[in-house]
DNA sequence: TCGATATTTCGACATATATCGAAATATATA
DNA sequence: TATATATTTCGATATATGTCGAAATATCGA
């Protein structure tokens, strides 16, 4: 039997739904290999290791409103966070959650 | 940019398609806490560390029309491997894969 | 060979998802 | 205040998914 409750499974699961999608999997790399704040750069609340919505959306051939939804679909799964900066809103990688997503797969093979 | 070409990404994204039904998450954590070759018990291929079909439906409350289903995408998704045994097919979680989806999500933290 | 057990295939159906385009909202700047 | 930029909301549509039940297939044991 599983070491997570039924809810932490949900949970999980809808995580992996978020990044179930190609467009919204690259979307996640994209801010994963620039804006995980404390690791991959410093986050500084002032200047902001992050990328605004417009910048997701760059070389991924859909429109503003798809990416809109996509973005609201990773914040939902608790894999970003947001905050708006002037005209734009500016994400970023929780890394919390990051690390709790290595320890899934990590641990079954380090028991 | 990311350091994951197209089709990885996109195998990526088959593989959390694959877990993000929670009942097919769980038929993984079944399989994950008790079939992974070489770490959780040794694998033994007479013995066999592993469930079959009807173990993974067990307490899932899904007909066993269901459980082959999700078991077909574990399967397509390349999370598991799969082979008969008698009457029963047994399963297991693939240990190589496992240690990829780890990597996913601990090099964006140490790199 | 017959019956029991294990699993898969097939067809159906209800629900969810990805995407678009148009219109609305928020913010900055001239 | 008017205009430009950034983003969201809404409605539509085509496609995918989860689940079931019935029927088919595979294997074992009497």
């Amino acid at each position: 039997m599983s070491k997570y409750r039924d809810d932490q499974i949900k949970q999980f699961a809808e995580i992996f739904k978020a990044l179930s999608n190609p467009n919204r999997l690259r979307m996640f790399l994209h801010l994963v290999t620039c804006c995980v704040p404390g690791t991959v750069g410093s986050f500084d609340a002032e200047a902001g290791v992050s990328a605004c919505v417009g910048d997701l959306g760059r070389d991924l051939d859909i429109v503003p409103s798809t990416v809109s939804h996509h973005i609201k679909e990773l914040h939902r799964a608790g894999l970003i966070r947001m905050e708006r900066r002037g005209q734009k809103i500016e994400c970023w990688v929780d890394p919390v959650i990051l690390r709790g997503l290595a320890r899934f797969f990590e641990e079954p093979l380090t028991t």
